[in-house]
DNA sequence: TTAATAGTGTCTGTGAGACAGTATTGG
DNA sequence: CCAATACTGTCTCACAGACACTATTAA
């Protein structure tokens, strides 16, 4: 029931925005580029851009990712689709769709630096005002990276999610550090060290142990095969 | 970094599709339209249809949804963002991205009939060829309806949302239907029946009682305020 | 009465969280 | 030695699931 004076399929500019996530000592970072271009000139936003004729939402994701950050396939843990954003008035250049997609990243010793001029950076979440709910960013990345985090804390729960934030090999505690970075509270390592090790799938270990610091050895592991959690981790302080 | 010779923003078609299910005599349903024309004419799709310029994308799915549906705003339960859909070769017309939504409704009394030409009907998930994921629906809507299935199995189990499916009054063995119809499984009576209505905020009672059916009467409830249910009701057989 | 459904109690196993205690390193 | 971290065990509480039992209706 369209009606006959309005066009049948208004054009609409479609992009991918990304909320790239890593833990940096200790604490929850995720990429910001600044815009070099009104709107929002010189303010920070999300890596993002348009996707192009030919290509899929996913494989946008993965260019502008390794266009905007120099992050390749390989050095990203995880990538998915997050949600889309709409509304009418997001852009004030054009009518846009956003599909933003969630990354995670470990971290990595390579700064990023991507291809594309502008500058890319990581930002500690906690030194974004309201964590980003509030006008920090440009559009309405905002909201978008607010959803980013909401899910990233969520799936942490019931997913093996957490080992994207670690290196190819990790000890327990480099994991624990994932957990209390992006929930932002302590756990307690003695009960996280049993429900982590003994959760089926979820950590293999190599028989290696990892060196030079304070304390008794830790038995460095790899992520295991599992996907889904069951009993998932809780977020309580245990 | 765009190629010279590429279009800067290439134009999309941007649409939304409609996962609408219900439960109706303990069997879950999902409406589905016979596409009138190519391509697919004559094969059986999602409900939905083009955004318009002005709108937005939870605009577009309420007006497509009453459109193709005749179900109102205040018909259906329960309205969210499922995921956006946009493999370059998923419409053969054009480069179109879809940005699908999942709605839960109760059976209810009135037939679903649009304003529209094409004819809307209730189906049976389980008589779809392999629960949907088969080639039974045009385009790449097998796949929508999964992950809409999915996502409603999912929350289920830690949210309210299965109250969306249920009158504005009900029982506790009318909720425990909706999730045995949603799971595909037999549920303990006695048991959802404790965890239901100790898990506080879901079930508000009316002091009212269900009459007409066999054996004692049971009260009848409205949904609470709780979304969020914690502990969860999980998926086992209790 | 019987059949059926509503609703409660009770038991067992398992996991969460709290925390004592042991093992193994560096300084 | 001490400090620090890795790891194990143990206790209590709460919930999941199994199921006996009581309550209240229709036929």
């Amino acid at each position: 029931m369209q009606p006959v004076d309005a066009p049948r399929h208004p054009p609409f500019a479609v992009t991918v925005d990304l909320v790239v996530l890593t833990v940096r000592g200790g604490r929850l970072h995720v990429v910001l580029v600044e815009r070099g271009e009104a709107p929002h000139e010189g303010r920070l936003a999300l890596p993002g851009g348009f996707v192009r004729v030919d290509e899929d939402l996913a494989e946008a994701a993965y260019r502008e990712l390794a266009e905007e950050t120099g992050l390749g396939p390989d050095d990203v843990g995880h990538l998915e689709q997050l949600r889309s954003y709409g509304r009418p008035d997001r852009d004030p250049r054009m009518r846009t769709v956003s599909i933003a997609h969630l990354c995670l990243a470990p971290d990595l010793p390579a700064p990023v630096a991507g291809s594309d001029a502008r500058a890319a950076r990581w930002v500690a979440v906690a030194d974004l005002p309201g964590d980003g709910s509030a006008g920090s960013l440009a559009f309405d990345h905002d909201r978008i990276l607010a959803d980013g985090l909401e899910r990233a804390r969520a799936k942490l729960e019931y997913t093996s999610l957490a080992t994207a934030f670690c290196p190819a090999e990790f000890t327990v505690a480099d994991l624990r550090e994932v957990y209390e970075a992006v929930w932002g509270s302590a756990l307690d390592p003695r009960n996280f060290h049993r429900k982590a090790t003994r959760t089926p799938g979820l950590l293999v270990p190599t028989g290696r142990y990892a060196a030079g610091e304070a304390g008794r050895p830790a038995q460095l592991y790899r992520a295991g095969p599992q996907v889904r959690l069951d009993p998932p981790l809780t977020r309580g302080s245990g």
